[in-house]
DNA sequence: TAATATGAAGGTCAAAGAAAGTCAAAGTCA
DNA sequence: TGACTTTGACTTTCTTTGACCTTCATATTA
């Protein structure tokens, strides 16, 4: 059976392909009122189905005026950067690792070298210094999806 | 949906934009009237649209005749990296604050918008979704510090 | 002429309002 | 039983408003 979850994805998949651009904004209140649901299940289909592995981008703002936006990375041709995100990065990224990816993006001339150093300093132990070293390499994983989503 | 900060801030921003010159004078209350708002709330979207962080300079005068001016800053020159490191970054950042800083770079052309979206997304609270909620801002500045040294 | 009143700006701050986010407990289903 | 869903109380962030304050130019008055 279809749970209500899988109904509301379905529905903001829905508004995503009709939409123009290659991002719609929701409003959570009013998506919960439209599924009779709690706002907070907004929040649960959005980290269970449009999450950066399945190569989404979320971005949203609180407050008067505020919103959600959805950005479908839509992966043309071989879906390099989604296996990359998928396979290649999982959970977990040591330093070593997330050079080499980064490395294989630039001879592939899916970045360039200001691009290479920017994502380099960001994944450094520089930048996380203050990250207790056991969880640096969980963090680096999720800074190079979400850093890596951009270029799709 | 956009809230009415965000439409006033276009406004200033259009009327910028179409100006020779490097500042606008605008006046408080024909603007508030405009706008069908409070006054103050003139003053709210100055300090969050047109901030120092933002590369923007407001200096105004009261009593009759006055005026609010708005320069815009020429981001870029000797050393001004170095000096948002030092002075606009220090050792916290919140998120807001780090994407004004962002905009600045774009708005002066130091940075293009791929460059932009790498580094906000690496600053989201997506990408740092691990670390505890008050750690957050000080991780932001070292990765934005360390990011912005490329362009050094 | 010097002191004072008046009105016309802009400034500040805190409270109320409007969204979205978090987290853990409870429910459901294979 | 274990993984996935659903809910709701509480939190955080951003916006809007209004009451009250400060500053300045000018008109009035002693």
């Amino acid at each position: 059976m279809a749970s209500l979850s899988d109904v509301i994805e379905d529905y903001i998949i829905d508004i995503m392909a009709s939409a123009d651009k290659d991002s719609v904004d929701i409003q959570r209140n009013i998506l919960a009122q439209r599924f009779q649901c709690a706002p907070s299940q907004i929040n649960y289909v959005l980290t269970t189905r449009f999450n950066n592995d399945k190569g989404y981008i979320v971005e949203s703002r609180r407050g008067g005026g505020g919103y959600v936006r959805i950005y479908k990375m839509n992966v043309g041709g071989d879906g390099h950067i989604e296996r990359i995100i998928k396979d290649s990065i999982g959970e977990s990224l040591t330093k070593t690792r997330a050079e080499s990816i980064i490395s294989s993006l630039i001879d592939n001339n899916i970045i360039n070298e200001r691009e290479k150093h920017i994502m380099t300093r960001a994944l450094s132990d520089r930048s996380l210094k203050k990250i207790f070293h056991g969880d640096r390499n969980t963090i680096r994983a999720d800074l190079l999806k979400e850093m890596l989503l951009i270029l799709v």
